[in-house]
DNA sequence: CTCCCGATTGTCT
DNA sequence: GACAATCGGGAGA
């Protein structure tokens, strides 16, 4: 939607990154999303940290592994859609598709940066809780990106790769000298598989936690 | 049906 | 650093 100026130029919204962008593999199109921002209404995120989930019987660690189910339908969708899940009983997280349809891989959202409608992520994540979240913490986390961005299971398919009030555009890439990869966090197979990107030195990334068992 | 555990986080010690 | 919260997915009987 083009926005007027006071001299009656349009001023174009930020286009859409193409739907082709997200038909590769993750752990290709992960490192390249850093720095991109990701924008739902009054929220625009600088993405800072985000981890590929690969090709069903491939990848362990993905929702996809053992095929498609219900829940994670949407990975095997068409690329650029968001697949938002629900765990821990509590706790939404998000992701990109990728690849073609009848392929079930992702990208998660583990962090970034708020960079518009502060006072909406900040209001969002403040609900219910006494304490003060610092603007570095608005997104510093996957649960806390949702909830940032006001993704639940309703957002779960929307398409991201079409003007409007939710899509992904160009931001300023990120050099691949300040881009760090490393085990992915939390999961408990798949340990060895580096497929977790960040921005080195960002006060936004999420702390590393490795993989721990729920005790009895 | 039962059982186990999770792509997490906030709070307390 | 430890642990509770909280519930649904997926495996197996």
């Amino acid at each position: 939607m083009p926005v007027e100026e006071h001299d009656g130029h349009s001023l174009a919204a930020p286009a859409p990154l193409a739907r082709d962008f997200f038909d590769r593999p993750a752990h290709e199109i992960a490192p390249d999303l850093l720095g991109r921002v990701l924008v739902h209404g009054p929220v625009a995120l600088r993405l800072t940290e985000v981890e590929a989930y690969g090709v069903p019987g491939e990848d362990p660690a993905s929702h996809t592994y053992r095929g498609r189910t219900p829940r994670n339908a949407v990975m095997f969708g068409p690329p650029g859609h968001l697949y938002v899940y629900f765990t821990y009983g509590m706790h939404f997280c998000v992701n990109l598709t990728c690849l073609p349809e009848g392929t079930g891989s992702g990208i998660l959202l583990r962090a970034g940066e708020v960079i518009s409608g502060a006072g909406t992520a900040m209001a969002r994540r403040r609900a219910g809780s006494a304490r003060a979240v610092r603007e570095v913490d608005l997104a510093r986390g996957p649960a806390r990106l949702a909830v940032a961005l006001g993704f639940t299971l309703e957002h779960n398919g929307l398409d991201v790769c079409v003007p409007g009030s939710l899509f992904v555009t160009e931001g300023d890439p990120v050099v691949a000298a300040s881009i760090r990869s490393g085990p992915r966090t939390g999961v408990s197979s798949g340990k060895e598989t580096p497929w977790r990107f960040w921005i080195d030195g960002d006060p936004t990334v999420s702390p590393h936690r490795p993989h721990v068992p729920r005790r009895r």
